[in-house]
DNA sequence: TTATTAATTTAGGCTAACCTAAATTTCTGA
DNA sequence: TCAGAAATTTAGGTTAGCCTAAATTAATAA
């Protein structure tokens, strides 16, 4: 059984490599906030264990065995956040830290029980996909808001839940998953875009619109 | 903070020192499955972090900051096994051990949410107190089964949940919270005894007798 | 009272997971 | 193409929490 932190170091391996990014000992580090130092450490036990492949001063690459390792707390970590969200009424700008920790406590059993309570949901609070017992990801094919052409009605698919702020602010200016909106009109001085919510227009940064994910409708 | 390990040890010596026992070395090493001289060390921290004081050779004592402490542990241990209970639907056999690991990661927010769902339960599944946030205990009125003089008519407040199997004994002879019976009578050989549980009457060894909590009714 | 036994503490060690500083390798741009 | 910069690894160290074996203190029973 994976330690605590063995656990963290192959759910943020998994994650960039989702993202395309090389997974480098620098990214991991600024993922985990942990040295560099001890990244490489870790990285070679890891190694050993063979939850990874890992090519000095190149990258790692998760294996198989390293992918269903993170793949299962993955899933934890997403229903968990389900549960939180939908039982016991907590903010989707909250959840995400606290399903940091119970994803790594929770039993296979408790994992099942509270599958079933929710009715079996494919998505988090925050639209990431929730993997499969099987090890089976649904990807979302959604682009960044920031993508969007002129003109274009899009739904909203997926927020990065990474932030907290910025979930907050996503609520307040009155989005939430699944909302439609259009883009009036996209500003190339700063790449940020007009866009109308309802019946109100509404400026919105690049930074935030980078991390709203939709399709088109 | 405590760590996980402190609040743990902060937690059997409070059950310890509830029961009436001297609080020693190795009644710790004992509950905790730890060797003694791990004991020792860990002792002397927690004495200078003012949890506790400790007479070499002699024994423990909470400190108030110690107690406020373990009700803090004990209150969230009971909560999250009433939820795994009533919520998830865990056997009253299961919820202890997964509790365990809860107790030291539910924030006080969860903690608050859980004893609203729940409608602020006084007890937990297995008769035990639910001690309030300011750090009150209600203390049981019960007495051991095993001292039920013959033909007492009683009731079953409470029953120890240390050891999964006897639970599983419990509910097997129809014996659950607050569920009635008689003692019928009293075998002087083994000291075991003849109880009626509504019609059916059921010879129950001493060992689970004195696990067994009662008021007379 | 004193000698044995039992409980406790001390001494010395280990592992996981981190750190900083120094050495090494790779990348980059003139 | 090659020197300086950036990234990575190595070296050496720390802390929490555990362990076994040895030394010390307390309890007990003849
Ligand atoms: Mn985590
Ligand atoms: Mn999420
Ligand atoms: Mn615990
Ligand atoms: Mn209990």
């Amino acid at each position: 059984m994976p330690s605590i932190n063995v656990e963290d170091y192959l759910k943020h391996i998994y994650y960039l490599q989702e993202e395309g990014d090389a997974v480098t000992t620098s990214s991991l580090a600024g993922q985990l906030n942990i040295a560099s130092a001890s990244v490489t450490d870790m990285v070679k036990k890891l190694s050993g264990q063979h939850y990874l492949r890992h090519s000095p001063y190149r990258g790692v690459q998760l294996t198989e065995k390293g992918r269903r390792s993170a793949l299962k707390i993955i899933r934890k970590h997403r229903l968990w956040e389900m549960f939180l969200s939908e039982v016991l009424h907590f903010g989707w700008d909250e959840i995400d830290e606290e399903a940091e920790k119970f994803e790594h406590i929770m039993s296979d059993k408790m994992e099942e029980r509270i599958d079933e309570v929710l009715g079996f949901p494919r998505v988090d609070p925050h639209g990431d996909p929730i993997p499969a017992k099987n090890g089976t990801v649904k990807n979302i094919r959604a682009f960044p808001l920031s993508d969007a052409p002129e003109g274009n009605s899009v739904r909203v698919l997926r927020v990065n839940d990474a932030n907290p702020e910025l979930l907050q602010y996503v609520s307040s200016i009155g989005l939430s998953l699944n909302k439609r909106l259009s883009v009036k009109q996209r500003i190339k001085f700063d790449k940020s875009l007009i866009i109308k919510i309802g019946s109100k227009e509404i400026a919105i940064s690049t930074v935030a619109a980078e991390n709203i994910f939709v399709e088109s409708v």
